[in-house]
DNA sequence: GCCAACGTTGGC
DNA sequence: GCCAACGTTGGC
């Protein structure tokens, strides 16, 4: 079992937008960097433990934990024209893009990205790493853990 | 709005 | 393959 946080612009989709979905499962639609894609398509399984993060809002932070309820599929957004998640070059044959479904388990307080940095065991979480822009980044067991103690 | 850091693109 | 230019992310 492995852990991941996964970024989302509360504005675009926050924690309790997913609460409100039937099954409270969303599809991670609309990531287009590489790493992340991979991360989706090659190392993301059922059951992985996932941080929601709310990023690009006035209080970015750990907001709710989640689950990965089904594995990755071509990404929807990529063949439609309208989307702004639209890209040119993906084909049905051959799609680009990919995108697990995760499902909202519990609401948290607000972890705050200023207390993240503050706690001492999580020094070398990857969301905290200088320069890091990555929208889905792996959680250490320990990191977890210590994350899960936070609440 | 600013800006650091990183990713992508495209000419050579 | 190199690398400059450009675009994006995301905190502040």
């Amino acid at each position: 079992m492995a852990y991941w946080l996964m970024k989302s612009e509360p504005s675009e989709v926050s924690f309790d937008d997913v609460l409100g979905m039937p099954g409270k499962r969303v599809l991670w639609f609309g990531v287009r960097n590489y790493q992340a894609r991979n991360f989706m398509m090659r190392d993301m399984k059922k059951k992985d433990g996932v941080l929601f993060y709310h990023s690009t809002c006035a209080e970015p932070g750990i907001v709710g934990i989640a689950e990965v309820s089904h594995l990755a599929i071509p990404d929807e957004t990529q063949f439609d024209a309208t989307s702004k998640y639209f890209d040119p070059k993906a084909t049905r044959e051959t799609p680009r893009w990919f995108n697990v479904e995760i499902k909202a388990l519990k609401k948290t307080r607000l972890i705050s990205l200023a207390e993240l940095r503050e706690h001492e065991g999580l020094g070398e979480m990857k969301l905290l790493a200088r320069g890091n822009r990555l929208s889905i980044t792996p959680v250490t067991e320990k990191e977890w853990n210590a994350i899960l103690k936070m609440l």
